[in-house]
RNA sequence: GCGCCCGUAGCUCAGCUGGAUAGAGCAUCGGACUUCUAAUCCGGGGGUCGCAGGUUCGAAUCCUGCCGGGCGUACCA
C-alpha cells in the first residue's frame, strides 16, 4: 500500500510542477507512514520535507497535492492536516482486494524483491568450541537466525555461516584438560585444567574408552592434540545439536584450521606488504587500524612470526568477499564492540568498501526468576546453558523472548513469564490466535460449509469496522518485513504480530464466523484463513511455531 | 582515562535517518462468558522521555556538557 501511495504522489508532484512550470523535484526519504487511526490510513510528510525547496509553505503544498491526490480511484479521503501532514483514507473495496493479494500468495505472502538478489553472507553464533553454548550465544543463535530468514524474504540471496575458531593455544588447552581429567578418573596424579566444567569429565571418560589408557602415556606432542580434536570435535557435536534443535541451520561451518593449512593468513599479510596499512616495528607487523577509530593500531604477525587472531579474522573477511559477497552481517556479542574498528578498517585494507560489513551487536542477557535477576556475566560464574532453557521454557517462547527486544538493549529473561502458558507470555497470545482460527474451520467443516475462492465471495460483507481493522494490518506485512530487512531487525516482527492477534481477537470477540448465513460464513472465512496466513508466516520468520490446536 | 551500548509509565521495553495529544506488554482498577477455545474482549488510572544547555517553524529523536548503569580497552582467541 505504501508504494502505491508513493506512486501516486509522484504522479502528483509530476502534474504539479508541470503546470506550474518548474522542475519536478527529487523524491528523496520522505515518509509513509500509519498514523493513528482517527487521521486516517497513512499519511506523509513530503509537503513538509520538499516546501521550502519548492519555494512555498508546507500547507500550500499539500494543498495542491490533496487536490491532485483527490483523483485517485481507491483514495476515499485525502486532507491536510496540522503543520501539513497529508492524511490518507483508502476505500474499504480496495483494502479488501489485499485478502487477494495474501490468500494467492500463502506461504509466500510478504515476500518482497528489495534486496535484488544481493549475496549477503550471515555469520553468526561462531561460539568457540571450548564448551557448550549458553544463553548469551543462544540469543545470538535467535537473532542470527530470524535476521538470515528476514532477509531471504526480502529478495536477498542469503548464505548462513558458523566460523569455527579450531586452532590455536584454547584447543591446545582444551586437549590438555581432556588429558587431565582423564588422568584423574583412572585415579593417576593430574594438572588443575584450564576447562573446568563437567562436559569435559564425560569427554575425558569417551576419549579413554576410544583411545585406551595407553594414551596418556604417549608422548604429549603425540597425546595433546589427539585429545584436543577429540574433544573440539565431541563439542562440536553437541553444539550442532543443540542449533538444530533450536532449529537454526547454517549452510556452512567453516574452520579457521583450514584457513592456516591453506597458509591463507601469510597470504593475506603479504598481499598488504608494501601498502600504507601495514608497518613493521618492534618486529612485528601492524595494520593501521587507529585511523578507522580503533584505540590503536594492531599487530597482524608477531615477531616470531606467528600470526594473530585478528589476521585470521582478515582471512576469512577476504575469503567472503572473494565469494562474492556484496553484503557482511556479523553478528557479534556486545562485548566485541571493541572489535569493529578493527574489522572495518581491514575491510578497507582488503580495497574493499567498510560498508559492506555491517556488525550487529546482541547485548547480554540477564535471567529473571522468582523475582531475582541472575546477571550473565562471564565474570560472576553464572552459566545457564542454552540446552537448559530450551528445556525448561521450550523453543518457541526461547527464540520469541530473544527476538522481542532490540538487539542492543540488554535483555531481562523472564523465565516464570516464559513458562506460563496464559495470556501473559505475547508468544502464546500470537499462537492462540493462530489456534483460533483453526479451530473455526474445524467448525466450519463439521457444518459442511464450502470455502470460496476470493473472487467468489461477497466482498462487501467485509466492510466492517473489526473487518477492516484486521484487514489493514494484514496488508502492512509485506512492508515490515522489507523494513526489518533494511535496518537489520527482527524485533519489530514480534511487536508486529501482537498487533495482528490483538486485531483478530477483537474481531473474533465480536463476530461470529460459521453461521447460518452462508455467504456471510464464506466471505468471512476469507478473512481467517488470510490471517492464519500472515500468523504463520511471520511466526515462522521468527522460528516459531504456528500450532492448529492449543 | 578513553571507546561503545543503555537511561522513556510501578516493571520489561518500543519509538530515536526530527514532525500531529509519546506507545505496547505485564502489573493495577472497573466491566463482559447459555456463542467457532474467556489461553479472549471492552474501558479507566498511570510520564518533568536521566539532568542542563544548544540547533529550528518543530527535539524522546540531532549537537555539547554532566549524572547513573552495563561492557570493552592484549604481539588472547
Amino acid at each position: 500500500m505504501k508504494e502505491e501511495i508513493r506512486e501516486s504522489i509522484g504522479l502528483a508532484l509530476e502534474r504539479i510542477s508541470s503546470s506550474e512550470n518548474i522542475e519536478t523535484p527529487k523524491l528523496d526519504h520522505f515518509e509513509v507512514s500509519i498514523p493513528k487511526e482517527e487521521f486516517g490510513d497513512l499519511s506523509t510528510n513530503i509537503a513538509m520535507i520538499l516546501a521550502s525547496r519548492m519555494k512555498t509553505n508546507p500547507r500550500a503544498l499539500a494543498e495542491k497535492l490533496v487536490n491532485e491526490l483527490a483523483g485517485e480511484p481507491y483514495i476515499s479521503s485525502v486532507k491536510v492536516a496540522g503543520p501539513g501532514f497529508i492524511n490518507i483514507t483508502v476505500t474499504p473495496s480496495r483494502w479488501i482486494d489485499y485478502l487477494g493479494d495474501i490468500l494467492s500468495q500463502k506461504e509466500n505472502y510478504g515476500k518482497t524483491k528489495t534486496g535484488k538478489n544481493e549475496k549477503v553472507m550471515v555469520e553468526f553464533v561462531s561460539a568457540n568450541p571450548t564448551g557448550p553454548l549458553h544463553i548469551g550465544h543462544g540469543r545470538g543463535a535467535a537473532v542470527g537466525d530470524a535476521l538470515a530468514r528476514i532477509l531471504s524474504w526480502a529478495g536477498y540471496d542469503v548464505y548462513r555461516e558458523y566460523y569455527i575458531n579450531d586452532v590455536g593455544l584454547q584447543m591446545e588447552n582444551l586437549g590438555r584438560s581432556t588429558i587431565a581429567r582423564a588422568r584423574e578418573l583412572l585415579g593417576r596424579p593430574f594438572e588443575e585444567p584450564a576447562y573446568k566444567g563437567k562436559y569435559i569429565k564425560n569427554i575425558a571418560s569417551d576419549f579413554i574408552k576410544r583411545y585406551g589408557e595407553e594414551i596418556l602415556d604417549s608422548p604429549q606432542e603425540k597425546a595433546v592434540p589427539t585429545a584436543s580434536k577429540f574433544t573440539g570435535t565431541a563439542i562440536l557435536d553437541t553444539i550442532r545439536k543443540d542449533l538444530d534443535d533450536f532449529r537454526v541451520s547454517f549452510d556452512e561451518w567453516f574452520s579457521e584450521k583450514s584457513l592456516h593449512d591453506a597458509d591463507e593468513i601469510n597470504k593475506v599479510i603479504n598481499s598488504f606488504l608494501g601498502s600504507k596499512d601495514i608497518y613493521e616495528q618492534d618486529g612485528a607487523m601492524w595494520l593501521k587500524t587507529e585511523s578507522a577509530g580503533d584505540e590503536k593500531d594492531r599487530v597482524v604477525r608477531r615477531a616470531n612470526g606467528i600470526t594473530t587472531y585478528l589476521a585470521a579474522d582478515i582471512a576469512y573477511h577476504k575469503n567472503k568477499l572473494d565469494r562474492g559477497f556484496s553484503k557482511l552481517i556479523d553478528i557479534w556479542g556486545a562485548d566485541h564492540h571493541g572489535y569493529i574498528p578493527r574489522m572495518k578498517a581491514s575491510v578497507s585494507a582488503l580495497g574493499h568498501d567498510p560498508k559492506k560489513l555491517s556488525p550487529i551487536l546482541v547485548q547480554m542477557v540477564s535471567l529473571k526468576r522468582g523475582g531475582k535477576t541472575i546477571s550473565m556475566s562471564t565474570r560472576g560464574g553464572v552459566f545457564v546453558t542454552l540446552r537448559e532453557i530450551i528445556d525448561e521454557v521450550g523453543v518457541d517462547a526461547t527464540r520469541y523472548f530473544f527476538l522481542m527486544r532490540s538487539s542492543d538493549s540488554h535483555l531481562d529473561f523472564d523465565v516464570d513469564l516464559a513458562k506460563k502458558r496464559s495470556d501473559e507470555n505475547p508468544v502464546f497470545y500470537i499462537q492462540y490466535a493462530h489456534a483460533r482460527c483453526a479451530n473455526i474451520f474445524v467448525t466450519a467443516k463439521e457444518r459442511e460449509i464450502e470455502t470460496k475462492k476470493f473472487n467468489e465471495i461477497d466482498k462487501s460483507l467485509l466492510e466492517g469496522k473489526y473487518e477492516l481493522r484486521l484487514i489493514k494490518k494484514l496488508a502492512q506485512f509485506p512492508d515490515v518485513v522489507a523494513s526489518c530487512a533494511e535496518s537489520l531487525q527482527p524485533h519489530p516482527i514480534t511487536q508486529y504480530l501482537t498487533d495482528v492477534a490483538s486485531s483478530y481477537h477483537s474481531f473474533y470477540h465480536n463476530n461470529r464466523v460459521v453461521t447460518d448465513d452462508i455467504k456471510l460464513s464464506q466471505a468471512r472465512l476469507a478473512l481467517i484463513e488470510s490471517t492464519m496466513i500472515v500468523l504463520k508466516n511471520g511466526l515462522s520468520l521468527l522460528g516459531v511455531s504456528a500450532p492448529d490446536r492449543m
